[in-house]
DNA sequence: CCTAATTAGTTGATATATCAACTGTTTATA
DNA sequence: TATAAACAGTTGATATATCAACTAATTAGG
């Protein structure tokens, strides 16, 4: 039986995940925004006023990465930040008018991106490859 | 209906790959290896003499994100260039005595870490979450 | 209530990724 | 065969990621 390193569902998983990552970024190049960065912003076309933290906790990504994303959305004049006066240790995150107007924009690409990765699955489909993938979530879980 | 946009296959994904490679990453720490240094590894303990081309190929990645891991791997001692004589735009790249012994302690690792991914699940699971990413790898696919 | 521990955020180091521009080789073709 | 096109690799720029060390603010415990 031979040991076949690439056939490997881990290395897959990756694979399919950067072409995901390369669709969604060209999808919105236009919109001067990346796919993290959307992420961010997608959070914050719900909830605006969210601190770093919550918006590290909500995206599963360390704290350091969200501060310099922020710090690039701030740059673009899509959001500003504003120490929260209840715990001066906290930033709000607020979106500019600039930021508010994207969303209308991107809001209605990012339904039509999930139409165009879901294509030809079924509900039936994507909660089989949701449950699949919790699955190796918690085989691979830290404890 | 409201617009969950964390609530979404693609990011879910994204998000498992990120955890996967973490636990390879913890994995492979002791070793000096990364997971993507690894799967370069991997590659070479099956078939020496390879070119940066063929494994930016094999593993569907950026040319200069080859040559930057395969300078890492040089530096480490693990690998060494030699130019190709029948074309010489081209670098073969062999492992070095160090290289091949690392493969002696790693390639039992990689097994055990695959398992550990898959534990709890069938053929059958894989076989279908295998099918699912590439529903979705086909629909991103660029034309 | 004061010190210790915890917490939120920033910054520096390192490692992928991608794109674009560039060098040097090789191949194709007019 | 001269020149153009294609190709392999390198390097620089930018964007995530993670970890570690640090600052400043808050909370907990004695």
């Amino acid at each position: 039986m031979k040991y076949i390193p690439l056939d490997n569902i881990g290395v897959f998983i990756h694979t399919i995940d950067l072409e995901i990552t390369n669709y969604v970024n060209n999808r919105l190049a236009s919109y001067k925004l990346t796919s993290e960065q959307n992420l961010i912003m997608a959070i914050l076309w719900e909830q605006e006023g969210i601190s770093q933290n919550e918006i590290s906790a909500k995206l599963n990504k360390d704290k350091a990465s969200i501060a310099r994303m922020v710090s690039a959305l701030e740059k673009k004049g899509y959001i500003r930040r504003e120490v929260c006066p209840s715990d001066r240790r906290s930033v709000e995150i607020y979106l500019t008018a600039e930021g508010r107007e994207l969303g209308s924009e991107v809001i209605p690409i990012n339904k039509e991106i999930l139409q165009v990765i879901t294509r030809g699955m079924t509900i039936e489909d994507i909660t089989e490859l949701h449950t699949l993938l919790i699955k190796i979530r918690d085989n691979v879980k830290q404890l």
